[in-house]
DNA sequence: AGGATCATGTAACCGGTTACATGATTAC
DNA sequence: GTAATCATGTAACCGGTTACATGATCCT
């Protein structure tokens, strides 16, 4: 499971909690991987049983204590592993709720699927404008050494946005003909 | 859940087993949904509780039985219903482990890298030579009125997959600058 | 002879989501 | 006053995967 890699990876960085970690990933991996709190707590138990990392409390005067987790040895290898590992297949389960609708499309009005064409572009547009505002500074660690690949691993995201709206608009143009 | 609406769209075009609805989604849908057949079943159970699909067995001499699913009247609206339904978000949970090994990917060899990045492409060009055979002929349904739909679905995987390659070679690219 | 195809399912498991529970502090 | 932030978790659920179980017939 990759969620415990990028964990592991990102407190590689340093140590952090479970709530510092879900912040990290909502500003720096969201084109790539996210993760609800509950399933980052469940996920950093685990990771602790197995020893890859430990975990010290911490307290604190006016906020509520926390719980600091620090990769291990151990944890530092299993990381270097996967990402030395060559997988048989790069292949992601495809599950794409808005080509089910457009392979289906031909039961409604053309119009209705144009216009659900149009909020998807809409959206699509919009998670553009947040990619290049996180591009812009990776936020707590601007200048870090690692900033060039955290910059390839979003503009992955980006050239697939853009494709998916160019797609949406060639599918107007298409129904539009009709 | 979308699995369900995608089994009561191929099941509107005409009656079939579990067994048949596979086939036609590895041959068919495979570029945006897809599912094991153990998985299969068991929606189909659920459809059939709904009532939204009923099912009769039909007996074979040479071959087994088979249970032949039908779509409802209210199978029929309940997917009216989804059709053009606006959600809230198209979005989808990104999980990509590629751009996750890229985003760490300074804690190892560049070499390492472009080496996953060229495998990483070869297979994306298998998967692009895959959506053209694909798209030459939808398999038992050629003629199909529904097929100018079922091109642009599969389009979008096309598209989508174009880009990554062209993601990858950027990468390979800018590390060989380093 | 041996592997693919046809055909149906169950069971265990796993990763992820949603809802629930608690509670102080800070910023508007 | 009220919403957001900081901080930790548990429990129930759900969709999906993998493995198991069975067995004939068809193709090479």
């Amino acid at each position: 499971m990759s969620l415990s890699y990028v964990i592991l990876g990102i407190l590689s960085y340093e140590p952090m909690s479970g709530y510092a970690l879900r912040s990290f990933m909502e500003k720096n991996t969201k084109s790539f991987w996210t993760a609800p709190l509950s399933q980052i707590y469940k996920e950093l138990g685990t990771l602790e049983r197995k020893e890859w990392v430990t975990s010290r409390m911490e307290h604190q005067e006016v906020r509520p204590d926390k719980k600091i987790y620090e990769i291990t040895d151990i944890g530092r290898d299993e990381l270097l592993n996967w990402l030395t590992d060559h997988p048989k297949s790069f292949e992601v389960p495809v599950r794409d709720e808005m080509s089910a609708k457009v392979f289906l499309g031909a039961k409604v009005n053309s119009d209705e699927m144009i216009f659900q064409l149009k909020l998807f572009i809409r959206e699509k547009q919009k998670t553009l404008q947040e990619l290049s505002d996180i591009s812009e500074s990776f936020h707590g660690f601007v200048g870090h050494k690692d900033n060039l690949h955290w910059g390839m691993a979003l503009r992955k995201r980006l050239l697939v946005t853009a494709s998916e709206i160019d797609w949406a608009k060639e599918c107007i143009t298409e129904l539009q003909d009709l």
